[in-house]
RNA sequence: GGCCCUCUAGCUCAACGGCAGAGCAGUGGACUUUUAAUCCAUUGGUUCAGGGUUCGAAUCCCUGGGGGGCCA
């Protein structure tokens, strides 16, 4: 590798002023991007300081106009404080992770002789005479900077106190040594500026509390808060595994519409949008059961998709308008098949996490590891409210026994949203292990195949851990005539003013009609699986972007 | 949808009917191994908006708005 130095943008005359560590650079590049033409990179005369908008148009506070100020230094220098490319020998834990592993080899002083342009932004700064320490934070994490006077120069030491700010990205370069504190950081030959913040990043300590700002302004949130960091990096490898694990088992991942002429597959109102070329209605889609289906019935054995569905309803701790849904269907596979590998996904996506099957939740231990509990429907609502809806075909009758055990139902409720009531108040909240609750009334199950020794039932199971549902999913029903009675059952409902009642959907019965093979299907909430391997309460802290109520437009005018 | 809580400097929070304050950040200064550095000085406010009560309102009342929680 060619011998080569890191230019300091502002300060390229002192670019042979290194105190001497600097001999080469070792580690691979970042990318092939970052490294191409390195010696031009920092470079580069600043493009003319452009001012599309004034200041008072922009509207900035008394803080973001001295950091403006900054920016005009910058280039009154003709240095650009927003260059285009940059050079990164390494990322702050690989080089933290090197030096570590050379350290019990280096001479006297400990110091590495390899210099690094290391990259950040900048999070804290501790000035003390003519020494300032600092630390920047990469992706991989945070290194401590040393600036001394004498190393740098005056020029270089004076501006790094007086031109740059926390939350600016900066480039570093120089050797790495151990203080007497024991951190491994960066003894810094030049600094240079990478893009100027105009705002200031959050209190330092506290990080950012408010609520409402943490979800509006999520980049502010993830830059002062590492647990909210955590939190998606934790969905995220969620997500990946549940990829890896159904890949792996030869499921092929599928699209299907987003944009439905008919919505379907769960209960729930949908949202309403118009195709203006066609002059058409398009629904977004509530889920996306039925076109899974249809691939089925076209021959492929194993689909899922991964993706979002929107629902019209209200918003609370628990749902949000738009969503993250896996669902997978399996041709040749019953119910019991498709719950024997649900057991294994959710083993395996938790220690995918947490690097065991078992985590915390709301303060309770759960236990992955062991086989998870199966009881029916029936026998679960039987134990915990002393009531066996079976014993109580009437809706009069069931609502008594509700009303006696204690339950908040409305006198109106129909049967089978009894039953559901009864799940929700007595069953679900003592559900923490992990629970498969089996064989559902076949009213609750509109596409459910009904159970071959008892129609009343279909052969549906749902999972719960936490207290919480994560799982829905039944032997499907490939009946294409039964599936039509479901649908107009459904239909009656929705004329009786059940606005989650599905709509008849006659081209997926036609597609039955040319034969789905026996098959189990799934549906997985991504959020609220997230939301309980991660410890949330709330759906918003595992959705990045949530969606809020648009903030009212501003009354004041600017005086610019 | 109902009830409750909340909204004050860029951020985190005080002041609860009597001069709007502190810490961090910022600005100026001291300090050559600090890490929530320390020390001195200092800038910064439409107290969410509008109305009312009062000699006097961030504070009490009303209306509206944003957010959160509990219930439905």
């Amino acid at each position: 590798m060619p011998r080569r130095r890191f230019r300091h943008g502002a300060h390229t005359e002192r670019g042979d002023a290194l105190y001497g560590c600097g001999r080469r650079v070792t580690g691979e590049p970042e990318s092939p991007e970052t490294l191409t033409r390195p010696e031009r990179a920092l470079d580069i005369v600043a493009p003319l300081p452009l001012r599309v908008v004034s200041e008072s148009a922009a509207g900035l506070s008394e803080l973001q106009r001295v950091r403006q100020e900054k920016v005009e230094a910058f280039r009154e220098r003709g240095v650009d404080p927003y260059p285009p490319r940059v050079v990164r020998s390494s990322a702050a834990a690989a080089a933290k992770s090197r030096f570590e592993a050379i350290e019990p080899s280096l001479p006297d002083h400990g110091e590495d002789d390899t210099e690094l342009a290391l990259v950040g932004r900048l999070v804290s700064r501790r000035h003390q005479g003519k020494t300032v320490f600092a630390h920047i934070r990469d992706g991989s994490g945070e290194i401590q900077l040393y600036l001394r006077r004498d190393d740098v120069g005056s020029d270089v030491f004076d501006d790094f106190l007086k031109l740059y700010d926390l939350g600016d990205f900066v480039q570093a370069t120089g050797c790495l040594f151990r203080t007497r504190a024991g951190e491994v950081s960066l003894r810094v030959g030049t600094v240079a500026m990478l893009s100027k913040a105009l705002n200031a990043p959050p209190e330092k300590f506290h990080g950012l509390q408010d609520v409402e700002t943490r979800y509006r302004q999520r980049y502010a949130d993830l830059i002062a808060n590492d647990d909210v960091r955590a939190v998606f990096a934790a969905r995220s490898k969620i997500i990946s595994s549940i990829r890896r694990f159904l890949d792996a088992r030869d499921f092929i991942e599928v699209e299907t519409p987003t944009l439905q002429p008919l919505y379907g597959g769960a209960a729930a109102r949908p949202f309403t949008t118009v195709h203006h070329a066609l002059d058409q209605t398009f629904y977004l889609r509530i889920a996306v059961e039925l076109y899974l289906k249809r691939l089925i019935v076209g021959g492929f054995e194993r689909v899922y998709e991964i993706g979002k569905d929107f629902r019209n309803e209200g918003m609370d701790r628990n749902h949000q308008p738009e969503f993250t849904m896996l669902e997978w269907y399996e041709a040749y596979a019953d119910y019991e098949q498709v719950m024997a590998v649900t057991e294994v996904l959710m083993r395996q996506v938790t220690t995918d996490v947490h690097g065991e099957p078992r985590f915390t939740k709301d303060g309770a231990d759960i236990d992955l590891s062991g086989p998870f509990t199966r009881m029916t429907l029936r026998e679960a609502i039987q134990t915990h409210s002393g009531i066996d809806y079976v014993a109580l075909p009437e809706q009069q009758d069931l609502l008594r026994a509700a009303w006696a055990a204690g339950a908040d139902v409305a006198s109106e409720t129909v049967w089978p949203r009894i039953v559901d009531e009864l799940l929700k108040q007595f069953v679900r909240p003592k559900l923490l292990q992990p629970t498969f609750l089996v064989d559902y009334p076949v009213a609750l199950s509109p596409l459910a195949k009904r159970k071959p020794d008892d129609p009343t039932h279909a052969e549906r199971f749902q999972l719960f851990i936490g207290g919480g549902e994560i799982a829905n999913a039944f032997t499907e029903l490939n009946d294409p005539l039964d599936q039509l009675a479901r649908f107009v059952a459904q239909q009656h409902d929705r004329d009786a003013g059940d606005e989650d009642a599905m709509p008849i959907d006659r081209d997926y019965v036609n597609a039955l009609m040319y034969g789905m093979p026996p098959t189990g299907g799934i549906g997985i909430g991504i959020d609220r699986l997230t939301m309980l391997l991660t410890d949330r309460t709330n759906i918003r802290d595992v959705i990045l972007f949530p969606a809020m109520r648009a903030q009212p437009a501003r009354t004041d005018t600017d005086s610019g």
